[in-house]
DNA sequence: ACTATATTTCGGTCAATAACGAAATGAAAT
DNA sequence: ATTTCATTTCGTTATTGACCGAAATATAGT
């Protein structure tokens, strides 16, 4: 017997929405992420993992680095409708804007391990 | 200058959801959603006026009463998108099947003011 | 004006959660 | 095998939010 999840409680982090629409852009590893949103490491992943349990996001290893992207196939109904218009359910602000920027700009050679 | 608030946050809460289940029954008084929900009074009152704030209901005196009921025209079409499907967005459980039963029953002059 | 009932506002408590840094784990390169 | 870097897990702290009861406000009836 799964227990119904309230999928908006994943939504309700300012956060976790930022980190939603970067990975509209394009895949990105934890620490592009804990770069952009300038939170520690294990925050960022904290925040993945919620994003992942819920079925938004799915994570995909790449060497020593997981990349995180979104769910093209979610099982809940609900998430692909948020998924699938995301920029409807969450709209730019400055912040999320310049995120986007920062992302399109983004590269994990010279952002990690440096 | 309008902040974006998010819509999730007030959506966030098992509460305000039960809420606004019992809403699409029909319109209700402070004191029937107290007594449904079996909260204080003042908790419930919040509750509402976050729902209210952020548009999903509207409130409307009579008499002593406040009635509070589901607004048909949001200006948010997000807020829109889940009223107008509330059952998809918010699917029933036990809790909420039962709040709907009580909320058929419920009447005003005998709940309140006994 | 006074009383009764409904509701909201206020001040405070407690629980949930977002945040951090440190330690543990995973994976690759030396 | 050891080092290095990315990530997660753990333990703790700070913040936020749900909740309550008491006091304040609103309305109607006496």
């Amino acid at each position: 017997m799964k227990e119904s999840t309230n999928i908006f409680k994943a939504l309700s982090d300012q956060n976790r929405l930022r980190i939603l629409k970067m990975l509209q852009i394009k895949p990105l590893c934890v620490c592009e992420i804990t770069e952009i949103l300038q939170l520690a490491a294990s925050t960022v992943s904290q925040h993945l993992s919620v994003l992942k349990k819920e079925g938004f996001i799915l994570e995909d290893r790449d060497g020593k680095w997981v990349n995180y992207l979104i769910n093209q196939r979610p099982g809940d109904q609900r998430i692909s409708a948020v998924l699938s218009q995301l920029d409807f359910w969450i709209g730019d602000n400055q912040l999320i804007e310049t995120d986007k920027q920062k992302v399109k700009l983004s590269d994990r050679y010279k952002v990690c391990g440096t």
